[in-house]
DNA sequence: TAAACTTATTAGGTGAGCCAAAATAGGAGG
DNA sequence: CCTCCTATTTTGGCTCACCTAATAAGTTTA
């Protein structure tokens, strides 16, 4: 059917505010949204066309079933979203409903129902719970990047893996003190950008360009070079 | 400063290609979006005119100072909206990716910070790899809803928790076999919407409007229905 | 070097979604 | 039933982000 973002808030405003009002009129919107009346008007004009909402002139404003179902859908996403902003990831309580309610338009099918089970699992598995409360612990004391080595999935990549004329930015460097000092006295320095140029046979060595000039190093150097991708 | 959604996806399309082509074209963006031609140009106008694109007639295109940082923060949200969803909710590369890249304009940061500690712990935490092999072995075969009585946080209401005026759905009838036939005999079905139209003064009995009909019942019975809000 | 092709710009429009101001309808009280 | 006041609708206008068609610049190619 295509329903555009504020269309859907519509329906939604509509589905929730009956909930609590019985009858839902022009103003009522108008509040909630904070939006001049005519743009209420005009899209519950909109919207009767569509057969989503039932509104006779200077009356009061219903949900056809097409428009019920469709506040439903929306407001599920809605519900799901602030659950998991609000209850795992601890989100401020505004903060979780405003992102609820923008990414409820725009969320797939699947990203919906990966969620929903996601929040059900941790819901039911009790393992899980002690977990959420380190994870919750560690929400404050920790730096938390996403961008430094981790584990397995979700790692950066590495300067050896760059492929010929792909650019990045030097994240960090390791290896021990000496080399680490010999790479950064060649300009290897975080948040530098590097564009691989040439590369041998075996990927050994690798030149690349940087600040301007060529650099070649070995792959085995490179390895210690971690890039923001 | 308030970039708009698309103005965000231009200056991170130009941010991303600049890594694999150094030069960006006009042309790079119309085939990246499937836009018309007259409309990116449209749109480099505007962004050099507020300073984060340079782009002269007929010529490359290349990213400000300023539009390089925009740049990043976008992609910086891309990022991690797309790892969590593809590594940790295993949707889709396609979902993942389009999600993500809808998602990124519109995350608080705050959610933007929490999620990348999130993310960080997982990857950091060993106990949480089995934790989400199990998540991820369970994703096919479980049902998922997230609207049962799962654990403490995200319960749902319970009809006896609505208040005089509220509506709600009829989720799930709980207690002994005796007690759910009654209920369920009396019109309590799910998927039945219900309105509470009086409450005694300490909560009990209770009167809701169902299928049309009024209907009381006690308070203890009440706590045995869960309500979708 | 001129025609042919590719790429980019200009000009003129459209629909969504908002607004302010003016016009109207409905309801409450005299 | 007339007068106010409030809620709603109508009207006309605006910005954003697109589009098509016409034109112009740049690049090949014969
Ligand atoms: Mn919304
Ligand atoms: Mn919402
Ligand atoms: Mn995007
Ligand atoms: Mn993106």
């Amino acid at each position: 059917m295509e329903l555009t973002k504020s269309m859907e808030d519509y329906l939604e405003s509509i589905y929730i505010l009956k909930k609590q009002k019985r009858y839902v009129r022009i103003k009522d919107i108008v509040e909630k949204f904070n939006i001049a009346a005519a743009s209420v008007t005009e899209a519950m004009l909109k919207l009767s066309k569509k057969n989503l909402v039932e509104h006779e002139k200077y009356g009061y404003i219903d949900l056809t079933e097409k428009g019920m179902e469709e506040a439903r859908r929306v407001y599920s996403r809605h519900k799901i979203l602030y659950k998991f902003l609000k209850n795992i990831l601890l989100v401020s309580e505004g903060n979780s409903e405003n992102d609820a309610c923008e990414m409820e338009h725009i969320i797939s099918k699947e990203s919906y129902e990966k969620l929903v089970k996601f929040c059900d699992f941790v819901n039911k598995d009790t393992d899980t719970s002690s977990l959420l409360d380190k994870f919750h612990n560690s929400i404050d004391s920790k730096e938390g990047s996403c961008n430094d080595n981790g584990g397995d999935k979700m790692k950066n990549k590495r300067l050896n893996e760059l492929k010929l004329g792909e650019t990045g930015i030097i994240l960090k460097i390791e290896g021990d003190k000496k080399l680490r000092k010999r790479l950064m006295d060649m300009g290897m320095l975080p948040g530098t950008d590097v564009k691989i140029v040439k590369v041998a046979p075996l990927g050994d060595p690798i030149e690349m360009k940087i600040k301007g000039f060529h650099l070649t190093i070995r792959k085995e150097d490179a390895k210690n070079i971690l890039i923001e991708d």
